[in-house]
RNA sequence: GCGCCUGUAGCUCAGUGGAUAGAGCACUUGCCUCCGGAGCAAGGGGCCACAGGUUCAAAUCCUGUCAGGCGCACCA
């Protein structure tokens, strides 16, 4: 296509109907409105005004060309103001994507894009210090789909949670364990002012009692709060572990905190940025020189009291992603960290990689609701709904979709009672049956003794109805919607192609027959059955092909064979983003 | 004060240089003797926040203004 329109492009540029010095390269697209054609190509506009012609006139010559040199290609190649050209394929044309559909089958939609280029990618990343929330559950759906896509597409993805596990934080934890335990024991506990409230910790007291008994209250209160920070982290990380895979979402590997420190990469990392001239000491402590790439303002890595900040724990660990050799680093934060972007490339640019080779997606905050009712949540107050809960009213696939359906970076308001809904007011709902009622075709199919076709059982040339060209065109863009939004990290591309080839399909059932009727049920019939019900006066399409075709063995079967490619593109689209394909519902 | 994100139908949002700006919900009206009605069809509804600029072409890119959200630690 691409090429076609290069070819000639160079062919009228040598025989001089168009002196073109630099042949651009064409970009085409499907255009907006199904009429114009099947692809449109703008190369004529851009052209215009270096040939010094209308763009009208060089479409048409373009156009010309394109017919005679290609006429197995195009059926027509039209040319609409201000100067597009708008090609038409012959149909046969589109059914090789169906043959290409049933031959890769699961893989159909797959590329080779990203190169083998090696990806970590970083998303969930919760301190040890209490449950998943909502806000987690939206990162961890989202990273486990562009971890799919990205695999999909070519790239070595490997995903990796970053667990935070040195610190003031976990600090934190350990106090407020250790008060809520002496609080137990009848003792006083200065429970600490910025401390964790949920009751969650109290659970956690309680079970110290039952293991250490009264044991910690003798230990210095440090040793005391060290332990119980300790302890309870891992039972806290453990139940991240438990909830993240009930939620379907894996890690190849899981990196603490702890280890950068006790392995002296901390150290490692200020040294070499020593040598780099990239830090300087400054009212006694030590600074990253990161305005040199870019950020607002210095940063401290070595406090005046000796002790690392965050953000130096947190650029050996960049660094040490870079020394296992990714190419590029992926990173899923909260959109609360935004200003921590600047800071992180300068590390990626300190230690001698583009700036690209850092890539951060933001995840804006979701806000849940029942029906208009809002939920309020406050983290400090230990009031807040955890992926668990959300998981458990409303399921893992429509959880998934609904943090799937908005882009990462706008707030998502997430509807639970919607959620829950089965109707076709559900998105979730809408594609995956879909998916069930194709299935269920099929079923019927068998019952009734019709056996399942392959395309190349089938008689094709019964599929070049205009609804039938409709669904395959929208069959043929998916492997593109793949390409676009693992390019983009966007995985909300999908969840919305996903509802358009849902609703094409229910559009096209419900308006053509596939299966004949059962046979006790046509006892009194002699009328032949019709397809394509003239729903009213205004369905008189434009002419030529008639509305109504017989039901033949033969169209059953090349419906059927068509509804099958439909399938598995639906089933692939909800696999990528690591929903079910359910075959009932 | 500085920075980042957002501003599109009543609501929730798609659409990042192309033609007449789309979908779902809500509202109105129709469609099952029949393969899953958990569905379909039709209708109304828009100064794409505002003002300039770049371009053959701007919701989209640039500048400014306004509004909302979030950041701006020798916290993590």
């Amino acid at each position: 296509m691409v090429d076609a329109i290069s070819m000639t492009l160079i062919k009228v540029n040598e025989s001089g109907e168009l002196p073109i010095n630099r042949i651009p390269s064409p970009t085409v697209e499907p255009p907006k409105r199904p009429e114009w054609g099947d692809f449109s190509c703008n190369v004529a506009m851009t052209l215009a005004s270096t040939v010094k012609q209308s763009p009208l006139k060089v479409a048409q010559i373009l156009a010309t060309n394109l017919l005679k040199q290609f006429p197995e290609l195009f059926k027509q190649v039209d040319v609409a103001p201000p100067g597009f050209l708008n090609f038409t394929l012959h149909p046969m044309c589109w059914i090789d994507v169906l043959r290409a559909i049933e031959s890769h089958d699961s893989s159909y939609g797959t590329s080779q894009i990203g190169k083998g280029t090696s990806i970590i990618l970083e998303f969930v990343s919760a301190n040890p210090t209490g449950p998943l929330h909502v806000g987690h559950g939206r990162g961890a759906a989202l990273g486990q789909a562009m971890a799919s896509l990205l695999t999909a597409s070519g790239y070595a993805v490997s995903r990796e949670f970053y667990i935070n596990d040195a610190g003031r934080q976990l600090q934190l934890l350990g106090r407020s364990v250790y008060a809520r335990y002496r609080e137990i024991l009848g003792k006083d506990s200065n429970f600490p002012e910025d401390g964790y409230y949920g009751d969650y910790i109290k659970e956690l007291a309680e079970s110290f009692v039952h293991s250490h008994g009264e044991t910690l209250l003798e230990q210095p209160p440090d040793e005391a709060v060290a332990v119980a920070a300790h302890a309870a982290s891992q039972i806290l990380l453990d139940r991240i572990k438990e909830d993240l895979s009930l939620f379907g979402v894996n890690f190849e590997t899981w990196f603490s905190e702890t280890t950068l420190h006790s392995k002296g990469l901390v150290q490692q990392t200020l040294d070499e940025l020593r040598v780099r001239d990239l830090v300087k000491e400054e009212d006694g402590a030590l600074w990253f020189r990161s305005s040199e790439f870019g950020d607002d303002k210095d940063r401290v890595v070595k406090k005046q009291d000796g002790s690392y900040t965050y953000l130096a724990a947190d650029m050996a660990y960049h660094r040490d992603k870079l020394d296992r050799g990714f190419d590029t680093l992926v990173n899923i934060w909260g959109a609360d960290h935004h200003g921590y972007i600047p800071r992180m490339t300068a590390t990626v640019q300190a230690f001698g990689h583009e700036k690209e080779s850092l890539r951060v997606v933001l995840v804006q905050m979701v806000s849940l609701s029942r029906g208009t009712q809002k939920i309020e949540m406050s983290k400090r107050a230990g009031e807040f709904v955890t992926l668990r809960e959300v998981i458990e009213e409303v399921g893992s696939d429509a959880a998934k979709f609904f943090f799937l359906m908005r882009r990462a970076d706008t707030h998502l308001d997430f509807d639970l009672e919607l959620a829950k809904q089965q109707s076709s007011d559900n998105p979730v709902y809408y594609v995956q049956y879909a998916h069930a009622r194709l299935a269920s075709v099929f079923r019927m199919a068998q019952e009734r003794h019709v056996t399942l076709p392959t395309m190349e059982d089938v008689d094709v040339s019964l599929l070049l109805g205009a609804d039938e060209l409709g669904l395959i065109k929208t069959l043929a863009q998916y492997p593109f919607i793949l390409e676009g939004s693992a390019l983009a990290l966007e995985p909300h591309r999908i969840t919305f192609y996903l509802q358009d080839l849902a609703a094409q399909l229910h559009a096209y059932y419900n308006k053509h027959r596939v299966l004949p009727a059962a046979e006790n049920s046509v006892k009194s019939e002699d009328r032949p059955h019709e397809d394509g019900v003239p729903t009213n006066g205004k369905a008189s399409n434009v002419g030529h092909e008639s509305t109504k075709t017989q039901l033949t063995p033969d169209v059953t079967a090349a419906r059927l064979a068509l509804l099958r490619q439909v399938q598995t593109v639906l089933r692939n689209g909800l696999t990528l983003l690591g929903i079910s394909s359910p075959e009932k519902m």
